[in-house]
DNA sequence: CTTAACTCCTCCAGTGGCTGGAGGAGCAAG
DNA sequence: CTTGCTCCTCCAGCCACTGGAGGAGTTAAG
C-alpha cells in the first residue's frame, strides 16, 4: 500500500501541512519519496499519524507525544512512565478545568448584576475597572 | 504624578515588555516622555492598565478588550454592547469547559484502566492508538 | 567628578501548533 | 496538448506575549 500525503490527510483528518509540520519536528518520520519526490506512505504511517492526532485531540503536548510514541515502540517496558504522562497530563486538565470554572462564576455574576442601563453605571465595566469587586482574588 | 514603566508595571502587576506591547498594539495610548526619551504615565494609564490585565485574566482577547475600553469612555451609551462582549465571553468559556470536561473524563478512564504492566498491554496507549475505543466520539 | 549599578530605550527573534500563500513542478483525464 | 488537480519547498502570519542584544539615561556612593 502506497499512499499520497492528500489520502493520508483523508484517512486521519489531519491537514497534508500538518503532516509536513509534523515530519520537520521529527513526530512523524521523512517517508520514502517517489520518482517524482512525492511523499509516499504506508500502513505504518497511518497509524502513527492516528495516534498523534488522537493524543492531540485529548489536549497532550508534542513533548508528551513524543515521549508517548517512543514509548509505544518498546512495547516489553513497564508502563510507568505512560501512566506518568497520562496522570501529569490528567493533572493539568484539572488545573484548567478548575481555573476556568473560578473564571466562569467571576464573568457569570458580572453579567448578571449588568442593570442594561448606561455604560456609566454598568457592573461589568466596574468589576473590570477594580479587582477588588471580585470574590476570588487568586486570578 | 509621573511615574516610569517600571513604577507602572509594579502597581499592576504587568510587565514593562508587556505595557510596550500593548502600546504597539493599540491597547494602551503612546504616553508623553521625559526629556530622556523614557515614557512618562499617571494615574489614567494605571487604571487603564488595570482594566486591561484585569480583563485578560478574566479571558478575554484583545480585541475583546479593545472594544470594551471604547465603550468605557463612551459611559452615555446604553450597554447592550458591553452585555453582549461579556455574554459571548462566557459561552466560549462554557464551551471549553464543557469541552475540558469531556476529555477530562476520558483521560481519567484511560488512566484507570493500565494495569501497571508492559507497554504493549498498556490502555493508555491502546486507546491513543483507536479513536474507537472512546466514549465520545466528537473529539 | 567618576564609576558602578540599575533602569530604560529600540529592534528583532522565539514560543506552540499549526495554517495559508507564492511560485513552481508532477500527474491523470479528456 | 492542455486543463485542472495535487504536490513540492520556502516563507510569513496567527495569538499574546517574552526575552535578549546592544546601547543610552539615571541615580547613589565613593
Amino acid at each position: 500500500m502506497e499512499i499520497t500525503i492528500g489520502e493520508l490527510s483523508k484517512r486521519t483528518g489531519v491537514l497534508a501541512t500538518t503532516v509536513r509540520y509534523y515530519e520537520d519536528v521529527g513526530l512523524m518520520p521523512a517517508p520514502p519519496r517517489t520518482a517524482g519526490g512525492r511523499r509516499s506512505y504506508g500502513t505504518a504511517h497511518v497509524a502513527r499519524l492516528a495516534f498523534i492526532r488522537h493524543a492531540r485531540q485529548l489536549g497532550f503536548e508534542v513533548d508528551a507525544i513524543r515521549e508517548l510514541l517512543a514509548l509505544n515502540a518498546r512495547p516489553d517496558l513497564p508502563c510507568a512512565e505512560v501512566d506518568v504522562i497520562a496522570r501529569r497530563h490528567l493533572a493539568e486538565v484539572d488545573g484548567r478545568i478548575e481555573r476556568l470554572t473560578a473564571l466562569r462564576s467571576e464573568l457569570s455574576r458580572m453579567v448578571d448584576e449588568c442593570g442594561h442601563g448606561r455604560v456609566g453605571e454598568c457592573r461589568v465595566i466596574e468589576v473590570l475597572s477594580d479587582h477588588g469587586e471580585c470574590l476570588g482574588h487568586d486570578h
